[in-house]
DNA sequence: AATGAATGAGAGTTCATTCAT
DNA sequence: AATGAATGAACTCTCATTCAT
């Protein structure tokens, strides 16, 4: 950040090192969690799997639960970007807010799919330490915005309050669609239960003239 | 006797004497777990509350695993007591649709209201043990099963497929009162939320035309 | 034993229920030690195995060794009565030295075939009770006696310390058969093992003429 | 790395203190084992008299019964030079077969004399690790080949079957100095024990004419 | 900056034994 | 005489973390 970029030469090879450690022990982190769970994943085992020793781990981390916060940022970062990314490809075309939907929907389930185990110590398994907490809050937070702003520009939406429908519809979006991965609902098809969350955002979200 | 019995329950308590050590261990098992989690709670310290030894501890369970699931059957069990009074009570004056799920969100958010570290425990985190993922599948069937019961009697209900809405509806119910419970949206009041999730689900369950 | 015996018949009965009782436990105590080994042969399971509640085989037996000890008393009294069996027999045709030691190592090699599990807990595993040792010691005394009192009948047999060579032959014979019967030799059918140690103790009782 | 290590140790000791630390733990095993037995040898005493921590001892060895392995390939690799040094010093004279046997029986003796109650538990009490069993049995072939080797160039031996011959021998050999270090036979001294031992394996040995 | 040997508190679990009923 | 619930010391083993090299 300061001047004398074109002077230290010597230290950036060092950061990029640090860099690439620090993700190959993420990477392997979140590896190890979702094989085996947060209490039974050993940080000895993470720094094996990342090809580093247990001390270099602990001159990135201070404790095992600093490991977890990075994953989950890391984790909730990408299915930000994901699905960042596939709505506005879909706002491209002027589409239906059911369409919006549809792909909304399918990138959260895209995310669970990918990898449900994570998912499941990132939002379920033991969110004890708060850091964590408050990184999926966040991270649901800005979801929160995203969607405020999409709805915001199909002004069918009755909601009288945008910001709490909003929550609903991520909470209940993250929720049915991660246990849709984890376990399904009887034999329902992939297709019909995104059909049917669709449906069941779009009632809500288009029956806003009440109270 | 017949294989499998990893998880259940070692022996059945004959004298009247066991029945109350069983008791209290499951009873200590809930408050510890849910004050430190499954993997943080000792099983020695779940004897030390339960004021029991640790070998009378062993009589009963096989493993901590065991009381676990000991508790979440408990646990489940009393959840839908409370949803199935609750119901009951609400039907025998021909309620409408609106105020039949008013009162079934009422009634989980107050299970969740009621300890929720423990139901985070039960339904969150680490399902690890298959025992326990079936004993909560199962509850959300039963639910399910008294939801389309509640729905068949709404024939302005317009859901094609009611098991699969019913689905939907109790696992959507369940997870936004369970966050609810945990750490509220904003400073949206109980009451507004409630309304809110009614509203989602009524609009759902009226918006059945098409599949 | 002293007079009354037709005055006290209530006596009578629960002795005999006694000796069952107690049988009953040292024959499962024998199954158990065999199954798992004395140390992983828990009182709890031989009582299990023996129909009996716990505090009932601790009014027979003070302590676990000296269940051990009762199963190995009655194994080594066995094993004595079968080979005394089968050396009477065939002594009644006045047989020649071989023939009567092809009959003991067949009768030695039976008792381990029988059982060598069990044979394995009385003769080799943990005799650390002292008591057990001098069980086994015992019995091996009463055999030597029995072999010094067979070969003296064969005058044919030159050792210049019978009862030094009679101790070698019961335990030459004890420990091959031990080891054929647990893990044989290569692939030696049991009929040349049996010829082959028939060789080795006629050949050894054969030498005397020397020191 | 590849399956089936759960008894061979954990890992290669890289450092030259982790060399110490493996040695020191596996010689108080030796010493703790010898003391009380496989099953009230614990492994926090054995990390105790090896001078280490509990943790230590489970970087190297992934379970008690490694430590035993190790302990038995120790000791019976030291059992065999033992052998091999004094019967390639007796050979160097040309010896008769009766001098030659002298020599083995009074080295195995010497085994059995140095530590009998290690002894006994690498040979008698629990083999039940198969890892230990096959590691004595391993042993055992090797000083069969000793003793083939040995009674080839004695041609005045008569067996058929050398190789059968040599385990005889061998097992014979290995149970009597096992059982005479132990508990002698009544007040036979040691020289005259031999003495008889080696009159029971020449003769064996010299009997060979017929089947 | 990196290593990996070492630590030791604490986990889950077993089981010989006691004793109120 | 018999029961079986209860005990708790002791066990094997794990793993987050430290620190000399």
């Amino acid at each position: 950040m300061t001047a004398g970029d074109a002077l230290s030469p010597r230290k950036q090879p060092r950061q990029e090192r640090s860099r690439a450690t620090v993700d190959a022990i993420v990477e392997a982190a979140a590896r190890v969690f979702a094989e085996r769970g947060f209490a039974r994943g050993s940080t000895n085992r993470i720094a094996e799997q990342a090809g580093v020793a247990i001390g270099s781990l602990y001159e990135y981390f201070p404790n095992k639960a600093a490991i977890l916060v990075a994953v989950a940022e890391r984790h909730l970062e990408r299915m930000l970007d994901d699905v960042d990314r596939v709505l506005a490809e879909a706002e491209a075309s002027r589409p239906s807010l059911e369409t919006l939907l549809r792909r909304f929907v399918g990138a959260m389930l895209d995310v669970h799919e990918r990898d449900p185990a994570l998912n499941h110590v990132v939002f379920g398994e033991a969110p004890h330490p708060p850091e964590l907490h408050a990184c999926v809050l966040q991270a649901e937070e800005k979801l929160a915005h995203r969607v405020v702003a999409l709805l915001e520009r199909h002004r069918n939406v009755g909601a009288p309050d945008l910001d709490t429908a909003a929550h609903l519809v991520v909470q209940t979006t993250e929720a049915l669609t991660h246990r849709f991965a984890h376990q399904g609902i009887h034999d329902l098809p992939r297709e019909r239960f995104v059909e049917e969350v669709v449906r069941l955002l779009a009632a809500y979200l288009g029956s806003g003239a009440g109270p």
